[in-house]
Parts: structure tokens; sequence; C-alpha cells
DNA sequence: TTTCTAACA
DNA sequence: TGTTAGTA
């Protein structure tokens, strides 16, 4: 029903395209809008901004700041979050390329 | 919406 | 150290 992407819609649905002010974000997270600059203070994630200066966020942000909040959580502080991250990111970039390279010696049974 | 400062746990 | 609150 919903299903109907022949219109004239044009952008497609980029997880990290998406647009949400700071108070749609801050809320999707649970916090406030504060916190959510603090965070990009510190280095945890840096959303893109409009011409205005105001900052968006794309669900693909929004997930990270759920993870950002889980390892505060877990006791670690802005610094060790911001580790964690950069970490996780350069590991799933680490894993995508192997996983090709993988499949492209094994795309079938080997020799 | 943005930024800053102040205070609290 | 990180979060919250109020303000311009």
């Amino acid at each position: 029903m919903t299903d109907d992407r022949t219109d004239d819609r044009t952008d497609d649905a980029d997880p990290a395209r998406g647009v949400f002010g700071i108070s749609v974000a801050s809320d999707l997270v649970g916090t406030g809008v504060q916190n959510l600059r603090a965070y990009e203070r510190a280095g945890l994630l840096t959303p893109d901004r409009t011409s205005g200066g105001t900052r968006l966020y794309s669900p693909d942000d929004v997930a990270r700041l759920r993870r950002i909040q889980r390892l505060l959580a877990d006791g670690l502080n802005l610094a060790g979050v911001a580790r964690v991250l950069d970490l996780e990111d350069d590991n799933t970039d680490l894993r995508e390329q192997l996983d090709r390279a993988l499949d492209a010696q094994a795309p079938t049974s080997s020799s």
C-alpha cells in the first residue's frame, strides 16, 4: 500500500541521509538536546548541518546515539565511547572488505 | 534553532 | 566527569 516508489519520490530512503531536528533526535534517544551537542563536541558523532547551521541527525546517527548511551551506561566516559565507536567503525569496514574478498575468492566450491 | 554559563550527582 | 537548567 505504501509501496508506491514509482512516484516523484526522487530521494530514496537513505539511512545516512535522513534529517531529524536536534529535538527529535534527543527525544528518540531519550535525552536532552544539550547532551547531543556534548556528544558531538566529544567527537562521538558528526551530524550533518544545514545552511543555517542547524544540526540534522540521520537515522544512522540516532542508532549511534543509542550505542553511545549504551556505552555510557556501561560505565565508559565520552573519551572511552569515542574510542569504542571509532574501533567499531573500523571493524565494520574491515569486515566488509574481508567478506567481499572471501566471496570473490570462493564464489562457489573452491578448487 | 544556536550558543554560553551555572550548578548538581 | 557527565547531565540538567536557564538564558540571550
